[in-house]
RNA sequence: GGCCCGUUCGUCUAGGGGUUAGGACGCAUCCCUUUCACGGAUGAAACACGGGUUCGAUUCCCGUACGGGCUGCCA
């Protein structure tokens, strides 16, 4: 019996669903939760599901969907079904289910598993400020205007008139209710402890509960990884899986830790983005006012791969030392089992890190045409081989991809400002004849790529007898205003003969008048 | 308050009855270098606490503390 049940199971193809809501921009612990859902569908050759839980009237936000699916597709998670996406098991957006739901609530008052229940949240927010711990449950529901309560024909006459009502899941006490959590265990409640929860809404549609239980097993998800935040309810979710009938069909659990706000307590929020300067979306979101406007990864300058590889980590460990991984080796590599079970701080620097790594490890043709857009905004020019150059030039020193044209934007446009302390310390009006003499040789030099200037240059200072590294600091400083930067001799090749001339022209003139300024 | 989950360097984590408790980010110092960065080297830095079990617990068990989640006709 049981060999046949496993071998039931390995046949079993696995399918796992991402399920967010519409309610505004998808977060990123979202984007994890998809990762790790991924990853585990690739593993095991199975599907990945998108489903959209769009049954809240209220909180819908118009475009929310259409965020997750440009998320989704930037860093590359691509559903097999779902929203979107196609398959056999649709509709795939849950208020398009309403008369499923509707009939499965139905169902279960037939069976003698759900009830009626008529009080209007006013009486229920009445109750709850009566008794601080008011629970609809076994024990006051007797006290509350419901079909267990009420007369048959009293029940039958308000539904006929079209009284509003929600029905409401039976708990009985004195059950024990068992969750193998894939992560977590057993994890053990008591039906005691636990309310009548609303499963159908006075509006028609189903609560989370309802619709996940009847949306799982009506699309065979065979597996449910979700935020830890579920853990509770999914002893309402087991008593619903009995009183449908349909717990040899229920899925496995796998709740996955919370990511928390970078200090202090609590979970990552919206509200943490905008406190600590740093994306917590993936995509940058446009609110109805400023303050409903998020960064995201992407226009903050992060390479998808960087974010996934960041978001793997930031509670799954394969073991060993490795850090960086591609999504194929995640594939191979995930098991829930390696998921840790305590919550994970968002740590940016870590981001930027994976970030940085990614663009080392890209090549220079794909980050010119990262850049190239930026580059479009900012009104630079944006020729592709041009684009390169800058991106050889760049690409160490860079932790974004904005970077290239914020850092190096010295390499599109003259020099905005000069570093006044670098001035100070390296300039000395005695060099004023080389960098002319440079500026001036230079002018002729061919061919003028950076191995031939550096070996112009240090002859003409060896010339005249000046230490190299006198000269190049200021040298530097007339050609890009910082101390910063890629070599002097490929950024001066990069900029080609005249653009050079011309900063140098402009930059002796600067130091003359800083000089000057600066004589008391 | 009740229920549930958790607790290894500041952070992400590896490990697991006997280890110099490993790596990464960040930080510091040094090397490389015309600068910045990259790269290399080194360093500071952790098993929450108390009881058991055991020859021996950071590892297993139980408490406590602390943290987190849930407690909606939100998901």
């Amino acid at each position: 019996m049981k060999a046949l049940h496993e071998i039931v199971n390995m046949e079993m193809t696995v399918r796992v669903r991402f399920a967010p809501s519409p309610t505004g921009a998808l977060h990123i612990g979202g984007i994890r939760t998809a990762l790790y859902n991924y990853l585990y569908a690739r593993q095991h050759k199975g599907v990945f599901v998108l489903r959209i839980e769009d049954t809240d009237q209220v909180r819908y936000v118009p475009g929310a969907e259409e965020y997750i699916l440009e998320a989704l597709a930037w860093v590359g998670l691509i559903p097999d079904e779902g929203v979107g996406f196609g398959g056999s098991y649709g509709p795939y957006r849950q208020s398009e289910r309403k008369a499923i739901y509707y009939k499965y609530a139905h169902d279960l008052i037939e069976r003698g598993k759900a009830y009626y229940a008529f009080d209007t949240p006013e009486e229920l927010d009445a109750a709850r400020e009566r008794e601080p711990n008011f629970a609809y449950n076994y024990w006051t529901r007797e006290r509350m205007r419901n079909s267990l309560t009420m007369k048959p024909s009293e029940v039958e006459n308000l539904l006929r008139n079209g009284a509003p009502y929600v029905i409401r899941l039976r708990v009985e006490p004195g059950q024990d209710i068992l969750v193998h959590d894939l992560i977590r265990g057993e994890v053990v409640f008591q039906s005691s402890e636990l309310d009548d929860k609303v499963l159908l809404k006075a509006d028609g549609m189903p609560t989370y509960h309802l619709a996940n239980i009847v949306d799982d097993y009506l699309m065979r998800i065979t597996h449910v990884i979700r935020g830890e935040e579920w853990l509770p309810s999914t002893a309402h979710h087991v008593l619903l899986y009995r009183a449908f009938g349909w717990e040899a069909h229920m899925p496995r659990f796998a709740h996955l830790p919370l990511i928390l706000r970078p200090e202090g307590q609590g979970k990552l929020s919206k509200r943490d983005g905008v406190r600590f300067g740093f994306p917590v979306f993936p995509l940058s979101w446009k609110g109805a006012t400023p303050e409903e406007n998020f960064l995201g990864f992407r226009e903050a300058g992060f390479l998808p791969q960087a974010v996934l590889n960041f978001l793997a980590l930031l509670g799954w460990h394969p073991g060993g030392e490795q850090e960086v991984f591609t999504l194929e080796e995640m594939v191979n590599l995930f098991s829930l089992e390696h998921v840790s079970k305590s919550g994970a701080r968002f740590d940016y620097d870590k981001a930027k890190w994976f970030n940085q790594r990614y663009i080392l490890a890209t090549d220079n043709t794909t980050l010119a045409q990262l850049i190239r857009p930026l580059a479009e905004k900012k009104g630079y020019r944006t020729d592709l081989p041009y684009l390169e150059r800058v991106v050889a030039l760049m690409k160490e020193r860079v932790t974004l991809l904005t970077d290239f044209v914020e850092e190096g934007y010295y390499l599109f446009e003259p020099v905005r400002t000069y570093d006044d302390e670098a001035i100070q310390k390296r300039w000395n009006p005695a060099l004023k004849p080389a960098l002319e003499a440079i500026a001036e040789r230079i002018l002729t030099l061919q061919p003028f790529d950076a191995v031939t200037l550096e070996a112009s240059i240090k002859a003409l200072l060896q010339e005249q007898q000046l230490k190299v590294g006198e000269v190049l600091p200021i040298l530097r400083l007339a050609l890009v205003g910082t101390m910063k930067g890629p070599s002097v001799f490929d950024t001066i090749a990069l900029l080609g003969p005249t653009e050079t001339t011309e900063r140098l022209r402009r930059g002796v003139a600067y130091f003359l008048q800083c000089q000057r300024s600066h004589v008391p």
